[in-house]
DNA sequence: GGTGTATACAACCAATAGGTTATGCAACCG
DNA sequence: CGGTTGCATAACCTATTGGTTGTATACACC
C-alpha cells in the first residue's frame, strides 16, 4: 500500500477529474458546454453514439464535479462547473514548480564541477 | 497513413496524458521523479504493489511521453519529460478561456437587460 | 387521458486497466 | 564460471469502462 493505507479526498477528486478529461468525447461535451447550458439531447446530437451513452458521459463529468444539472420542465440542461479544475491546474503546475527546481539544483551542480565525471550512487 | 482515417493525434496524446495523470500511483511516481531519475526498483520502494505493477504504470507514463527510459548497466533509470504537459494545461487553459469569454457574454446580457441593482460580481 | 418528448436506468457485452505470480534475460560481482 | 540483481514480460484474474438496446418515468400539449 501507499504510504497512507486510505486515499486522501483530494486524490480521489483529481482521479476523477483527470479521468473524466481522459477521453475526447467528454473534451467536446465540455467545450460544447462552454458556449452554454444545453439539454442532453442537444449534447447528443452531434455525436454517432446513443443518448444512453451520452448520459453515461454526463454522469462521470457529474462525478467529477465538472457539470452540473439543473431542471427545465422535462429537460435537465448540463452547465459547466469550474472547480475541479484548479485543482487539476495546481497539481500540474506545482509539479512542473519541482521540475523547475530540480533543473535549477542540477544547473548548478552542473555549474560547481567543471569536470562532468560519472558519480555512482550506491543503492538503497 | 490515410489523412481522414484516423484521431487526431493531438486527441490521442491528450487521452494518454490525462489518463496517465488519473492515477495516485502515476502521480506519486511523476513526483518522485521530479527530484531526479530513479531506477524502477527504487521508484517502486515506497509502494506496497509488486515491481511488476509499477512497471505497468511506468509503462504508461512512458507511453503518454511523460517519463523516459535511460540506460545504466542493467539499470534502465527513468527521468521525466515535460512536454506533453504543455498541451495538456493548454486544454485546460483554452477551455478555461472559453469559460471566461461566455461568461463575459452572459454579463453583457445581464447587463442588457437592466438586472435591477445587480453590481456585476466579476467571478474568478 | 393519450401521445410525443426528454431523460434516466437496467441488463448486457467486449475491451481495457490494474493488479498478481512466475519466468526470462542481460549485466554485474566475486 | 555461477550466483545475484534489475527489469521486462507473459499468463492470469477481476473490476471498470464505454458502448449497446430496451424499458420506465415525468412532463407538456392538445
Amino acid at each position: 500500500m501507499q504510504p497512507n493505507s486510505y486515499k486522501s479526498q483530494a486524490a480521489d477528486r483529481l482521479d476523477a477529474t483527470f479521468a473524466a478529461l481522459a477521453d475526447p468525447t467528454r473534451r467536446a461535451l465540455l467545450a460544447r458546454l462552454a458556449s452554454g447550458e444545453a439539454s442532453v439531447t442537444e449534447l447528443a446530437a452531434p455525436f454517432a453514439m446513443s443518448q444512453a451513452a451520452i448520459s453515461k458521459h454526463l454522469k462521470v463529468l457529474e462525478r467529477a464535479g465538472l457539470v452540473s444539472r439543473g431542471r427545465d420542465a422535462q429537460r435537465r440542461p448540463r452547465r459547466v462547473e469550474a472547480k475541479p479544475l484548479d485543482e487539476a491546474t495546481e497539481w500540474i503546475e506545482s509539479y512542473r514548480r519541482s521540475l523547475e527546481r530540480s533543473f535549477m539544483r542540477l544547473d548548478a551542480l552542473l555549474d560547481d564541477l567543471q569536470t562532468p565525471k560519472k558519480r555512482r550512487p550506491t543503492k538503497r
